[in-house]
DNA sequence: GTTCTAGAAC
DNA sequence: GTTCTAGAAC
């Protein structure tokens, strides 16, 4: 019912299209079935690679299929993988198989019964389109399996089946499954391996599609003005329509955090709110904090409500919604074992967030926020367009619960006032990067969901715990933290100039106006090729009496090359100013060229211009690096970080700031560079380099785009002069 | 900047 | 057991 009938008749010269169909699915969920099945009634010519039986009938290696698939599709047969390939790594090197001629499709067998066979299947990673599929069916159940089987058995030789994503529908009705069994009330099934010993009590609020579209009618709107009815359609609009990006306005909608279980006084937790979000709604941008309360007839926003027109807050930056559900849907207690609320979101946002989740809240302490940016595989992310969830922890003065403060509202003042504090600095930080990395948002409709509508989901925590370690890692910012951070801190979107490239460097700094600093010796090299380019022959391919080129001694792309500036004491981008605009328009210029020189030996590459905030070694220097990141010397998430998050400034925004103001904004901020990992093509988060490294591999998704501005990219050209 | 490595995560 | 990260040393 799928084939596309135009495309069997393609006129005289009819070219074989060939297909690698790759079947995803467990040991046992009918992958060999299917391919006898089409094999045995198809006209088209197909060559089953089955991984258990290639070697002699016996099992045998990826490679073995590989070539055995390659040799198919030499032969002009289209060719059935048939493994497991259950996680994109796996999947990755038969995607490739696939070019103009060659349509690379995915069948998923993704029946629940099955899926409890294995541990193994905890880990499936399910395709998506970005992978590089032209075609993904999903299989749920045996009457899906049953249609794509008539639809591949019905393929003749040179019939082509439509792109897209099929099937889908069954997978997000497990997803909702779990909203809505959350929403009802209803147990969800327990997660055996989370530590929900220290998740319990959670108070969350989930917002999703369904639930603002419910609350969407005026009735449920109450006691709100016209203008907050307008603003709350408008927020409504902004979760319904994430993906297609019609609001780009970044929300935070947060629950009136403690107020709820853990018996919080109300009046006094109103007026924390509202001193908070003073503080910070000037601070936040085009940005908008929502106080969400799902309980009609809320107190807690009617105070809030009062106190904010008091103050005079900005209407259109700080808002109020209500739902009509009763409170006690959305704030239960959970059963150890993470189950309840966190099972409902973990369910809709996917596996990877829950391990985040683990990872970071277990050390979750009162007063602390935890950002946890929701993978690429997060249906949250994909439909919802919620980039990150941020779990906060407030003060517990319920006596019933572990932990309770004993009436000690000075303590917890204290701890709700942090806990605002550290939400909305999360918040500030995130939307800050993404706003950095789309400076024009203005021509982002339709783009890419994550690049421009950073939405937010908040859940609050109320189990302390006592090991902080682990807030070490990425995403965390909690007051401790950012007090022990240096520079100016004080306001969240300034820029941090000449402040320290890290490490041991720091404690040599002289901040008099952030210019001086020391430099290891480890860090001299670029300055005595620079200063001594005759010495080092054999390594500069340009010299000029202000210049020298050479390529990076660890390339993190195919092509990295470093163009060297030769004045002495200009050590970095924070030492530029008026005086070196002839400089650094010379040092593009060359850049420009010699990444054109390298466009013509691959027509493939895209390169990037531009200089690192804080650059590890001495000698101002302008990175000219292709945007393939292939190198086994991206080792690391600095290093992918150090040239995908603002921490990288565009060689032709530098000039243009520094013509304008005189100094380049520097956007030299530790966090940029222990971010989470995303894609620079569709923005998707990656729990790990190798992931990232897989996915960026695979990614066919257009350059984000900011990047598609202002020329920040050089491509080559077509055949015709045009600009790829 | 890299390399090495302990220990956390899986 | 293997993979991955992050911190120290250079």
């Amino acid at each position: 019912m799928d084939v596309d009938g135009g495309s069997s008749s393609m006129g005289e010269e009819e070219k074989r299209k060939m297909m690698v169909v790759i079947l995803v699915g467990a040991p046992g969920s009918g992958k060999s079935t299917f391919c006898d099945r089409v094999m045995r009634v198809s006209t088209r010519p197909w060559v089953r690679v089955c991984q258990d039986t290639i070697s002699n009938g016996k099992s045998g290696t990826k490679t073995q299929c590989l070539t055995s698939a390659a040799r198919a599709l030499k032969d002009e047969k289209s060719v059935f993988i048939d493994r497991c390939n259950l996680d994109r790594e796996q999947r990755a090197d038969f995607v490739k198989l696939g070019s103009p001629q060659i349509d690379v499709h995915a069948v998923v067998f993704d029946l629940p019964a099955k899926l409890c066979i294995s541990r193994m299947l905890q880990k499936k990673e399910l395709p998506k389109l970005s992978e590089g599929f032209s075609r993904i069916a999903f299989c749920q159940n045996e009457s899906d399996v049953q249609a794509a089987m008539s639809t591949y058995s019905a393929l003749g030789p040179l019939d082509t089946l439509p792109s897209g994503c099929f099937g889908q529908k069954s997978s997000d009705a497990k997803i909702q499954l779990g909203i809505m069994k959350f929403l009802k009330k209803v147990d969800a099934p327990v997660n055996a391996e989370s530590k929900g010993n220290s998740l319990q009590n959670n108070v969350t609020t989930e917002i999703t599609k369904e639930n603002y579209s419910r609350c969407k009618g005026p009735e449920d709107i109450a006691r709100t003005s016209s203008k907050e009815e307008k603003e709350v359609e408008d927020l409504a609009l902004s979760y319904a329509d994430g993906c297609s990006s019609l609001n780009n306005i970044p929300t935070l909608a947060f629950p009136s955090i403690s107020t709820a279980d853990f018996q919080f006084d109300l009046e006094k937790a109103a007026d924390i709110i509202v001193e908070k979000v003073s503080e910070f709604v000037t601070k936040l941008g085009n940005a908008r904090l929502v106080l969400v309360d799902l309980s009609s007839g809320s107190k807690i926003l009617s105070l809030v409500r009062a106190k904010a027109k008091q103050k005079n807050i900005d209407s259109d930056k700080f808002l109020t919604f209500v739902g009509r559900y009763n409170s006690t849907i959305f704030e239960r207690r959970l059963k150890a074992g993470g189950g309840g609320v966190n099972a409902a979101i973990f369910s809709a946002a996917g596996p990877a967030l829950e391990i985040a989740t683990k990872e970071r809240a277990g050390s979750l302490t009162p007063g602390k926020a935890v950002v946890v940016p929701l993978p690429s595989t997060s249906p949250l992310f994909s439909r919802e367009g919620v980039t990150h969830v941020i779990h906060v922890l407030g003060p517990n003065m319920n006596p019933q619960r572990p932990n309770f403060l004993n009436n000690d509202y000075i303590k917890g003042c204290k701890v709700l006032r942090e806990a605002y504090s550290s939400l909305f600095e999360g918040f500030a930080f995130i939307v800050r990067s993404q706003e950095a990395l789309c400076k024009d948002r203005t021509v982002k409709l339709g783009s890419v969901l994550s690049e421009s509508t950073v939405d937010f989901e908040i859940s609050c925590m109320n189990q302390v715990s006592n090991t902080d370690q682990k807030f070490k890692r990425e995403g965390v910012y909690e007051s401790e933290r950012n007090k022990k951070s240096k520079g100016c801190q004080e306001e969240l979107g300034s820029n941090i100039i000449g402040a320290t490239g890290g490490g041991d460097n720091a404690k040599n700094e002289k901040n008099n106006g952030g210019v001086s600093k020391a430099w290891g010796s480890w860090a001299q090299a670029l300055y005595h090729v620079a200063m001594h380019p005759e010495m080092h022959k054999n390594d500069v391919m340009e010299i000029s009496d202000d210049i020298v080129v050479l390529s990076d001694l660890y390339p993190k792309a195919k092509r990295h090359l470093l163009v060297v500036a030769r004045f002495e004491g200009l050590d970095r981008l924070a030492d530029a100013s008026k005086d070196h605009l002839e400089l650094l328009r010379a040092m593009h210029a060359v850049g420009l060229k010699w990444a054109e020189k390298c466009l013509i030996e691959d027509k493939t590459l895209v390169f990037r211009l531009g200089y690192h905030s804080a650059p590890s070694m001495r000698q101002l220097h302008l990175h000219v690096i292709s945007q393939d990141f292939d190198s086994k010397h991206l080792k690391n998430k600095k290093h992918w970080n150090s040239f995908n998050t603002p921490f990288f400034l565009d060689s032709v925004d530098v000039i243009e700031e520094i013509d304008k103001c005189g100094r380049a904004m520097l956007k030299d901020d530790d966090r940029l560079l222990s971010m989470e990992l995303r894609c620079h093509r569709c923005r998707s988060a990656h729990p790990n380099l190798p992931r990232l490294k897989s996915h960026i591999g695979n990614c066919r998704a257009p350059f984000a785009p900011s990047l598609l501005q202002n020329s920040r990219l050089v491509l080559g050209q077509n055949e015709d002069g045009t600009n790829r």
